[in-house]
DNA sequence: ATTTATATTCTACATTTGTAGAGTTAATTC
DNA sequence: GAATTAACTCTACAAATGTAGAATATAAAT
């Protein structure tokens, strides 16, 4: 079962916040903000994916990600390489490095980090 | 206005077929086809949405993408970046390069691109 | 205690998506 | 030229999604 956008945007939101209240999550939504019951019926939802769990404080919930942010996002790129590029990652790789605008200084990062995870490999 | 999953995958063939016409589309699922209908609906779908075109032929049609795979693709990577990333392009790279599996030769491969683009962005 | 703010559940409804039957038309085959 | 096949349109319907009102419960403030 996946997340639907507007899931996947609260989602975004309770990651950065780690766990938060009903009042700490509307705070984050930009105006106009969606209305309470809004966000309560996508966080029931959530729980009902296993996405998003709580714990009971008085007579409400703090809520925290089920999910790693990592785990969730490796998913969805393996996704757009398996359909985009018969799951050859390379193929994405390349495709990336040339399409999205990269600074210099972006790419010497990126170039460290290849020859970390050369290392990782070779040993 | 984005495709939806059906319709994505409707898509991909299109842009493998590169046009084709509905008995063609049909060839290339899998067992269980879906019925007839369902891909005339989604073309017309997709039709709708801009996403695809057809020339008249007697009384069927020659189906063809009117967006480029490769752009499509860019803009879903870029939301992916902009949603998970906070728009940052490198983050992005250095968590893919982490967490996908490449291999050796291709991380060496994803090297040489980016030494490419080096030179590109220096002279 | 009464008012107020907050959180939650229940219900609801429009829109989008996935899927396909029924019916029509035109081309093909026997 | 009657039967078959293919493509298309129209209609339909269930599930998922986006959104929120009404009702309820509780805690906090006065």
């Amino acid at each position: 079962m996946n997340l639907s956008n507007a899931e996947e945007q609260l989602m975004e939101h309770l990651w950065k916040l780690e766990k938060a209240f009903m009042k700490e999550l509307l705070e984050v939504y930009p105006e106009p903000k969606p209305a309470t019951t809004t966000i309560a019926t996508l966080l029931k939802r959530m729980i009902d994916k296993k996405f998003v769990d709580y714990q009971e404080f008085g007579n409400s919930r703090q809520y925290y990600p089920l999910v790693k942010k990592s785990d969730y996002f490796s998913k969805h790129v393996n996704g757009l390489i398996k359909n985009f590029f018969n799951d050859s990652a390379s193929q994405f790789a390349s495709f990336f490095t040339k399409e999205t605008n990269l600074t210099e200084k972006e790419l010497e990062e990126l170039k460290k980090i290849i020859d970390v995870e050369l290392q990782k490999k070779k040993k």
